[in-house]
DNA sequence: CGACACACCTGGATGC
DNA sequence: TGCATCCAGGTGTGTC
């Protein structure tokens, strides 16, 4: 799924297309999603105009008077704009239709992602409890340092997890313990206020090279104009098991690690 | 509290 | 070609 760069992508291809216009028709063809889709959804949008598009974390907020419409991709999700009206294929399961013309279209074909309406998207339980942004200021080594006392869970599970900070899923977490030299298995409390300074410029900054590719595609995810996004081809680890490390010819290795597959280098990681 | 396994779901790749 | 198996970008929930 869509971690932070794609949500993104996603936000910044859709607002200039959606903010200032009207929700005129609002057409739900499948409302089962991870959580069931209001019935009352609705009522509450059509007619309503969007004021902004949002992202916290790995949720996308649109914005209107009434209130705000909360949006999570999943693994598979992706949100398009369309401008002429096409017909929809599979997995097409809600249209935001515009007044005046053009539509944003939310395909997710695992449906493991959710839509929900909330008064107020910032304090709504989905969100209430998450950590900073990691493009943010209150994100930083002495944040983490702090919060990783006491902690024996392995670091990668550590830093993907949304109530310490927001928005680094299973790529990224990859990517940047690689270029902080930090093995993925290292307990969080075992790491130094030094490399915890270090994780935190890389993590910020393989977040913002693939932001600038338009993000990771590596089966489903398209950004708001349907194209992919380019990062795929600088991974350094992710998907190359057996490959040698870009850093010292090591051959990659594959691991699993909280249920999910990690990849390291067991010459330069730590 | 923290740590971990599990659940949800579809489709593509792989191997026999 | 057909079928079984494995794997995938997330994250709330339940259990210890």
């Amino acid at each position: 799924m869509p971690e932070l760069p794609e949500v993104e992508t996603t936000r910044r291809g859709l607002e200039p297309l959606i903010v200032g216009r009207r929700i005129e028709t609002l057409s739900i063809r499948e409302r089962r999603l991870r959580w069931p889709i209001a019935r009352d959804l609705r009522a509450k949008l059509e007619g309503q105009q969007i004021s902004k598009l949002a992202r916290r974390g790995k949720y996308l907020i649109v914005h209107t008077q009434v209130g705000d419409l909360l949006v999570h991709l999943g693994m598979s999700g992706s949100l398009r704009f369309l401008a002429e009206p096409v017909p929809p294929g599979p997995h097409d399961h809600v249209d935001l239709g515009l007044a005046g013309g053009g539509l944003v279209r939310y395909n997710d074909p695992r449906r493991f992602g959710s839509m929900h309406f909330a008064p107020d998207a910032r304090s709504h339980w989905l969100l209430r409890e998450l950590g900073p942004e990691p493009l943010g200021d209150e994100f930083c080594g002495e944040y983490l340092w702090r919060s990783a006392r006491g902690r024996r869970a392995a670091i990668k599970p550590f830093i993907m997890n949304a109530a310490i900070v927001v928005g680094v899923g299973n790529i990224y977490a990859n990517e940047a313990l690689f270029a902080a030299g930090i093995h993925p298995a290292r307990a969080a409390g075992r790491v130094s206020l030094d490399r915890y300074e270090s994780l935190v410029a890389r993590i910020r900054a393989v977040l913002e090279a693939a932001l600038e590719q338009g993000g990771t595609t590596l089966r489903d995810f398209v950004g708001s104009d349907g194209r992919p996004g380019y990062f795929r081809q600088s991974l350094t680890v992710y998907e190359r098991a057996d490959q040698p490390c870009r850093r010292c010819g090591a051959p990659i290795r594959r691991r699993v690690l909280a249920q999910r597959a990690t990849y390291y280098c067991p010459r330069c990681q730590r």
